[in-house]
DNA sequence: CAGTTATTATACCGACTAGTAGATTTATCA
DNA sequence: TGATAAATCTACTAGTCGGTATAATAACTG
């Protein structure tokens, strides 16, 4: 139960310093302790995906790095923080996804059909972090937990605000929008769990096809003579 | 590491005993044990829902029963054991839907409608079950993992078949008939996640509404000059 | 009630592991 | 090179928890 005293290396504020040389220093010393502090995490995510974040010992995350424990400790406070570093990362990134497809134009379904690709392809791209995030979210402290559900409301209201424009504008036709939208998110988050890499589809495809998928299900029904093909 | 000698009452083979009054006092033993099983399960679910399989004590499960930890060895062989009962109870109620609507009739856009709403359903009712099956995949035995595999395999199957079959008699169009298996799995596999007891839905209702998305997701387009209304 | 058996509790062991204190090595720089 | 500081390791502590030996108690039988 010790207080997680933040701990990390002495070397901070490389700015201030008034020598350009140390200035240097210390911002190259900054550099090797991210370096470092990644590797960490690399390595405990590649650990915490496999076994579990209760089944792994920090002396295995150690050894993974032909390090020893104190090596660990000295970027990071406590195996919980550890843990919270790799959420948020995981958090980190899926608002970087929804970020990028804010900015973009066109109608709902366009929208739609990116922000679906986006996101399938991000948590693809983090799959690791992604699957100990969900996993292990009791482990997390309540604050962090939170964050997690905060993201996944704003999804769920991004697209659902999205469905009824896409309503609005006649492009839709939905009978439960709110339903829709946990279909869509479903879409997303358990993605992890069928692809595999190396597999028939490339995350690209696999993220494409989803995407078509979620739109065929709330586009509004036209005639027509033969189904879409691919 | 000690052998997980299965330890349950010596209470066996009710049905040889000569005497009919120590036939039923032995079932009736049986039936005393089996509730006290049930029992324990039930508080293990409980907590290793909230707290995890590793974040939760065996001292922790019979505080909840109002018992003491010997008294869970009475009727399990290892912590371990626990968690398989559980999974496999998870694993035995799916298959008892995939059989109830496996002896149904009808076309295949009823058919998928109403393997979608049972699997929902079913992992409804067992949400706790369904969530630490899915959580604590990697605590198990690889022979129970290996169960659990095939079961979504046959999901997945049966699905697929299925979609061939209603492109075959042309009620669906589907571009990429495995990625649409995906995405129904999706759906029932996510349930949990987003579905709230006591909230604007019924098990039943989101069970119905979901099955209907999935069913537009993948049925031939058709002339309409509005769209469904539920 | 006495004898027997099933059941549950007390109290412990041994293994494991998060976290730490202090020794030791490695890098920095006058 | 020698002094100093940073980084890392060795070796340990304290506490936890799965599992068990054994004592106590309740239940049943005659």
């Amino acid at each position: 139960m010790a207080d997680s005293v933040q701990r990390k290396p002495r070397a901070r504020r490389a700015a201030e310093d008034s020598s350009p040389r140390s200035g240097e220093r210390e911002s190259m010393r900054d550099l090797v302790s991210q370096l470092k502090r990644d590797r960490i995490v690399s390595a405990a995510v590649d650990l915490f995906y496999r076994q579990g974040y209760a089944g792994t010992t920090l002396d295995e995350v150690a050894k993974a790095l032909g390090m020893t424990k104190p090596f660990i400790y000295q970027y990071f406070g406590s195996k919980n923080d550890l843990l919270a570093e790799i959420c948020s990362r995981a958090i980190r990134h899926a608002n970087d996804a929804l970020n990028r497809l804010l900015s973009q134009q066109g109608s709902p379904s366009d929208k739609l059909s990116s922000i679906v690709c986006e996101f399938i392809l991000s948590v693809l791209n983090n799959q690791a972090n992604a699957v100990i995030y969900s996993r292990e979210e009791t482990e997390l402290a309540p604050k962090d937990r939170e964050m997690i559900r905060q993201l996944r409301r704003d999804f769920d209201r991004r697209v659902v605000a999205l469905l009824e424009e896409g309503i609005a504008r006649g492009e839709f036709a939905i009978a439960d929008v709110r339903v829709a939208s946990f279909a869509i998110a479903s879409m997303v988050g358990w993605a992890p769990v069928w692809f595999r890499a190396g597999g028939r589809l490339t995350k690209e495809e696999a993220a494409d096809r989803m995407a078509a998928l979620a739109l065929s299900m709330v586009e509004v029904k036209r005639a027509a003579t033969e189904g879409p093909r691919a």
